[in-house]
RNA sequence: GCGCCUAUAGCUCAACUGGAUAGAGCGACGGACUUCGGAUCCGUUGGUUGCGGGUUCGAAUCCUGCUAGGCGCGCCA
């Protein structure tokens, strides 16, 4: 790729004029004064030899011989800027139209890399929350997947914990009721409408057989039968949310597997665990954590802690050796237990990276809704899919940076005026398939890189998109090293702006020198659209 | 109290992780097609980057002291 093989042509450079420099190549965009691309590493150069930056740029400069660039120039404290070379054109153009959708592609590292995400506990339907992990898990995979890892995407289901106890005993509280039998709510409870229905659903499937039935057996049916058709429920949003995972890992299999107890017994075998009141610790204060951490209850019951270090090692059996889990901002306290459990196992500290995504909030009516299935007071995902559609609902996610707090005006989103660019983004690639639409019709076609004249592509327009472009390759690569999901629209729109600009200005189909040049850049944006589209898992239409 | 996130144009958000004159959309105002899709394009307007210090060639970004909001700090997950 054409990035690639500029960042090598100055690397060779730098090297050949400061041995022993070995820091990685930035390349940036350029203002339009000063050509296409540059880079600032003769900044970094200067820190570190302490020499003036604009010295190490000639430097630098002098040793560049490199056909990808029609000038290289110095300028001010020291940038060193390129103008690229129609030869550099050709070769992207070229390797583009042979490769298509695979350009981005890169070879595999061998490296499996799973990202964990969603993961909501299956006691209540997604909430829109859900629907913001569920598009950064979903994106990033996209992202780390053309980056060469071996990646899969994974939902844990937390189908073990007193959670789903409660779950039961809410569902069992409104059964009973559909027979005027009153019986105690359970403390902290689940009171969406969602558990009613459940309930009624049972009731008419099942008839009056958990009402004289044991309790605990009664509540452990229901448990299984509510479980299913909670999951049923979250597969359905996920599918219409377009987000797939590969595989789906249940909690409670850690318990029927006895990897819960062989993880215990890892831990029992290390210096890091102790009895105190009757629990069994694990001394995560020897890993930065701010106290210990019970493994096993007093009552003999294990805590999640517990089954979250069997998962990860279990992560780590089955041959992963990079994870990334995603977690919404009310698990920001968990990240140094779970890290610290991962060391105290014995893993490598890189195995382990967790995104945390800031809290969404609801607001109806300019006021702030409060999302709680205990309360039963929340948007579903599936609501916001029916709103706004599919695509409207992804790109409004992925518009944000995870690390920024959301508020989601309900009362917007269900106006469907929703300030939303992806129609801009579906407009300007159905405008493009409607130019080639058009050449057919009258018999035009585009014939290629290899024999294309370059020099027809003159106007700034042109050279801003063509640059544009070749760029998306460094900025795939920044959005996946910064596990930054929310710079693919950020920069897909920017390109879609460079079309337009171009499009709107120069006709494509008018006979002339110029005419397979700019077929070229049609063609080409035509493909990287395409592709970026993909990423962000936005359908593409030929028509609107 | 401690930890993390946030504070940038009237509003919603960016800023390639320390890079060039802080940028987009929406809003407001003014322009552009007899043509391949006007769901478009071009221009104007709009900023003490929450406040005060510091670090250096260079700071929205880093260090420090504040202010405001959010989240977390269980033998819950």
């Amino acid at each position: 790729m054409i990035i690639e093989q500029i960042k090598r042509s100055v690397r060779e450079s730098l090297q050949n004029s400061f041995r022993e420099m070995d820091i990685s190549i930035d390349i940036i965009r350029s203002p339009q004064e000063f050509g296409d691309l540059c880079t600032t590493i003769p900044f970094k150069v200067a820190k570190i030899l302490r020499k003036p930056p604009y010295e190490i740029a000639d430097k630098i400069c002098e040793n560049i011989s490199s056909g990808l660039f029609s000038s290289i120039s110095v300028s001010k404290p020291g940038y060193i800027n390129f103008t690229l070379s129609s030869d550099a054109w050709r070769m992207f153009l070229s390797e583009l139209e042979a490769k298509g959708e695979d350009y981005y592609r890169k070879e595999s590292n061998g490296i499996r890399f799973q990202v964990e995400f969603v993961s909501a506990n299956p006691t209540g339907p997604l909430h829109v929350g859900n629907g913001r992990g569920g598009i950064i898990g979903d994106v990033l995979a996209n992202l780390l997947s053309l980056q060469g890892f071996n990646v899969e995407r994974e939902y844990y289901v937390n189908d073990a914990g007193s959670k789903m106890d409660l779950f039961a005993q809410s569902i069992l509280y409104y059964y009973l009721l559909t027979f005027n039998k009153e019986s105690s709510f359970p403390e902290d409870g689940y009171r969406g409408e969602y558990i009613k229905d459940i309930a009624s659903d049972i009731a008419k499937s099942f008839g009056d057989k958990f009402i004289n039935m044991d309790r605990k057996v009664a509540l452990s049916e229901v448990k299984k039968i509510g479980k299913e058709m909670m999951i049923d429920s979250i597969k359905k949003s996920l599918e219409d949310f377009g987000v797939h995972f590969d595989n789906w890992f249940y909690e409670s299999s850690l318990y029927e597997s006895g990897e819960l107890e062989e993880t215990l017994r890892l831990f029992r075998n290390t210096p890091h665990t102790y009895e105190k009141d009757g629990a069994i610790w694990f001394k995560s204060t020897l890993f930065s954590d701010d106290k210990d951490r019970v493994l096993v209850r007093s009552t003999g019951e294990p805590t999640y802690i517990l089954s979250d270090a069997a998962y990860h090692y279990n992560k780590w059996k089955r041959g992963f050796r990079r994870v990334v889990d995603v977690w919404g901002a009310d698990h920001f306290g968990h990240i140094v237990p779970m890290k610290a459990l991962i060391k105290g196992m014995g893993i490598p500290d890189d195995f382990l990276e967790i995104i945390i995504y800031q809290m969404v909030h609801l607001y109806e009516d300019g006021t702030e809704v409060t999302m709680s299935k205990h309360t039963g007071t929340f948007f579903t995902l599936e609501e916001l899919i029916n709103e706004v559609g599919k695509d409207a609902a992804r790109v409004f996610f992925l518009l944000k940076s995870a690390d920024t707090h959301l508020n989601f005006d309900i009362n917007l989103a269900k106006s469907k005026s929703m300030d939303n660019p992806i129609y801009y983004l579906k407009y300007t690639y159905a405008r493009l398939k409607g130019i080639l639409r058009e050449g057919d019709l009258r018999n035009i076609s585009y014939s290629g890189a290899e024999s294309l004249d370059l020099s027809t592509i003159q106007t700034q327009e042109e050279r801003e998109l063509m640059t544009s472009l070749i760029f998306v390759e460094e900025s795939l690569n920044n959005a996946a090293k910064n596990y930054a999901v929310h710079e693919v629209p950020f920069f897909t729109i920017d390109l879609a702006r460079k079309i337009n600009a171009f499009y709107q200005k120069y006709r494509v189909l008018s006979p002339g020198k110029e005419m397979q040049g700019r077929l070229a850049l049609v063609n080409a944006s035509l493909i990287v659209l395409s592709i970026l589209f993909d990423i962000m898992g936005i359908e593409k239409v030929e028509r609107m």
